[in-house]
DNA sequence: TGACAGACGATAATAGTTATCTTCTAATAG
DNA sequence: CTATTAGAAGATAACTATTATCGTCTGTCA
């Protein structure tokens, strides 16, 4: 059963990190799995309050980071919060930590990319393209 | 001389954008160029405050919305200013629209990637890579 | 079944950013 | 070269997103 299976990951996952099996954190679980796109901490706040009206934003807050910690769900970005302005205006690409945030350039010529066109809709008008490389810098990963 | 030009500069920047040539704006434009990395607006208001104590933090915010507006300066998340919670754990990209900020996946398989890995440090540990493809949707195209 | 660590809810506090409003100044017409 | 005026700057209030605090409650495990 589709319930059965899904409570048993939740316990699962929650054993495995150490943490209670309550009932706020199971509909957490669930809601953020079952949403698609890149959902927002106020739009889970929303679905989650269907089922469970009485909900705290903090709560789910707390708990989105702990699920964004075990790596059930990652963030789209790992540098919001504030505004970073970049001044370098030639093609560059950037290694990013995901510990303390820091972000290096990396020249264009890092890579060799092929875009296979026909995947991405003519519709939309493509200006520019960076990649991120995602990872733990050497002093994060001595932690 | 290099104030000459880069002053020249400047001024051929605020015609070509209707702006007016203050010296604050002057400043601003001055250390922005000069700054490396990804400074945040914090950080450039304390270096503009060296050269001009009295500037307000809030000229510097509007100065950096028009100086990203016009291109001379980039920014390096479009979609920071609240966290976004990525549900699909398979291997993507996105597909990013500057307009309206939203976000598409785009499938691993839309592109062919090589990483030259001389040029990444060997003591950053590279756990995934994601490429962005900026531009505009179409629905933003039309303005 | 208790005791207790940890979770929840309510809400105060904080950080980053934007809006408002008043004063000032660069642009330009005469 | 001055007067006019749209736009810019400064001060600060307001707002949004997020985090911290704290009292109460509840899974967990002996």
């Amino acid at each position: 059963m589709e319930s059965k299976s899904s409570s048993a990951a939740f316990r699962a996952f929650c054993s495995q990190h150490g943490l209670a099996a309550t009932h706020q954190r199971q509909i957490l679980f669930e809601v953020v799995q079952e949403m698609e796109g890149h959902p927002s901490p106020e739009e889970i706040y929303a679905r989650v309050r269907r089922r469970i009206p009485s909900i705290s934003l903090a709560t789910v807050y707390k708990n989105l980071h702990l699920f964004v910690e075990s790596g059930i769900v990652g963030e789209v970005s790992l540098h919001h919060g504030s505004l970073r302005i970049e001044t370098n205006r030639t093609a560059h690409h950037h290694l990013v930590c995901r510990g303390c945030k820091s972000i290096t350039d990396l020249d264009e010529k890092s890579f060799r990319l092929e875009m296979e066109h026909d995947h991405i809709s003519a519709a939309f008008q493509v200006e520019r393209y960076s990649i991120e490389v995602v990872g733990l810098c050497p002093a994060c990963k001595k932690e």
